[in-house]
RNA sequence: GGAGGGGUACCAAAGCGGUCAAAUGGGGCGGGCUGUAAACCCGUUGACUUCGGUCUUCGAAAGUUCGAAUCUUUCCCCCUCCA
């Protein structure tokens, strides 16, 4: 492969499958080229499974080309079956645009907005999608597809394999991603579009409806799903989830989600979500015998990334306070209280439920019987534990739930 | 439209008149071991509690019963087969 860009996104481990990898490779030596990605707008934020996505945007942006974002306020009013069990729930419109604006707000943290030549575009497909006429779409657009084809792709077979329905409403979601591409091209001329490797049948679609209806050759790239070691999925939805919004997840909390990394994927992140040159990496690995050394390194990276050097120098040194020293450092989630309520005596179990510390007094009160709960490092057996002034230092006191979670009350 | 099967806690799945706040597995949380890892082991996993209990949950509503997740009726939803 002669050309940087690709070469990088397969040392990587970004790539995983092209429509004609040959001649990307090609074009992409001759000129800049824009590439999109489409990402889905149901909650208002994005988590850790669309990072690769967006590390793909930034190595394109590295080697000269442009991002086109594409947030799918149209397509997301449909939802797309790829890989989901079930129909998902369908969004209020307004709602939609909310989490667009909110999920901007994490692109423009990570991406380079200052170069005019790879300036990133955002884009909605609302714009188009919203204002079809149905029977001038069936006729254009619908008349490309046949259904034979449309039951042979994953999305859809999936399903229907085990017996869940689809609806006919979701059945048009990859039509509408390949008009997505048709208009991209059209408009912005986007000659490429990536995503992950459960995108690959939406891809081809889109690839085929532009030669179809432009006669024109376009190109398609997928990167590969990521696999844990443990063989859980990256960034899953419920509680768990790791969110890029800094609202939902704090630098610290993200940094520490990274300092967490299973020894077994620490190499594969390090290519992944860190912008250390690859050799450089493999160097770093050979030299560094401490795996633990490589996850702060990893974690520090990847922080950076997102939230900037200084939030990842704050989580690195609030970690290391956190771990190895007193604890008592300035980062860790804070919760003020009244000088006058400290007096007077807190009751502790409903203060841990009313801060959100635990999601009840019952949790609250299994954690400390499971020795689980500590105030200033001191271990808490009493779950009727009034909080007064004593317990405080210097109008400071650390509360520790299990070994990883702290917080810190300031007597205000 | 007809016939049948089903909807149970975060998820999967048992229970089919009382001993059911509901087996079991996964996930979560806490503890132990350790390296803030993995594996493994233990505990815990509706809410409130003066730790005696109390209250709310098994698709929704109504009913039968001393007593219902379990029986009846109506409604809603899902699946399979037939048309």
């Amino acid at each position: 492969m002669k050309n940087k860009f690709l070469s990088e996104m397969q040392s990587r481990g970004y790539l995983n499958q092209c429509t004609d990898l040959e001649k990307l490779d090609a074009l992409c030596s001759k000129k800049s080229i824009s590439g999109y990605i489409g990402f889905d707008c149901t909650a208002n934020s994005l988590h850790v499974g669309s990072l690769l996505q967006i590390m793909i945007f930034k190595l394109m942006q590295k080697h000269g080309h442009r991002p086109i974002i594409l947030l799918g306020g149209g397509t997301t009013l449909i939802g797309d079956p790829s890989g989901k069990s079930e129909t998902r729930k369908i969004l209020k419109e307004n709602l939609i645009k909310r989490n667009i604006k909110s999920i901007k707000k994490v692109f423009k943290k990570i991406l380079d907005f200052s170069n005019k030549k790879t300036k990133p575009i955002f884009v909605n497909n609302a714009e188009w999608l919203t204002k079809l006429n149905y029977i001038k779409f069936l006729r254009n657009v619908g008349s490309h597809f046949t259904i034979n084809k449309m039951l042979t792709f994953d999305s859809v077979k999936l399903r229907l394999d085990r017996e869940q329905s689809l609806s006919y409403m979701e059945f048009n979601y990859m039509i509408l991603q390949a008009y997505d591409f048709h208009q991209l091209f059209k408009k912005k001329k986007c000659l490429l579009q990536i995503g992950g490797s459960d995108q690959w049948g939406n891809i081809v679609n889109g690839v085929e409806l532009i030669r179809r209806i432009d006669r024109k050759e376009s190109f398609g790239l997928t990167s590969p799903l990521i696999t844990l070691a443990s063989g859980a999925k990256m960034g899953k939805t419920e509680k768990g989830a790791v969110w890029l919004n800094e609202e939902l997840f704090s630098p610290y909390e993200y940094w520490q989600f990274w300092r967490n990394t299973d020894d077994r994927d620490v190499k594969k992140f390090l290519n992944f979500f860190t912008e250390i040159e690859t050799n450089e990496i493999n160097n770093i690995v050979e030299k560094e015998k401490n795996i633990n050394k490589l996850k702060i390194i990893l974690a520090n990276e990847a922080t950076k990334i997102l939230h900037g050097e200084k939030a990842s120098k704050k989580a690195e040194l609030t970690a290391r306070d956190t771990f190895e020293g007193t604890g008592f450092s300035s980062n860790l989630p804070e919760i003020k209280v009244k000088s006058l309520d400290a007096k007077q005596g807190i009751n502790f179990l409903n203060f841990l439920s009313k801060n959100k510390i635990t999601n009840s007094k019952s949790e609250a009160r299994r954690l400390i019987k499971s020795n689980g709960l500590k105030i200033n490092d001191i271990l808490l057996n009493d779950d009727q534990k009034i909080l007064n002034e004593k317990d405080f230092k210097d109008k400071v006191l650390k509360i520790s739930c299990g070994k990883k979670r702290h917080y810190l009350v300031k007597i205000i």
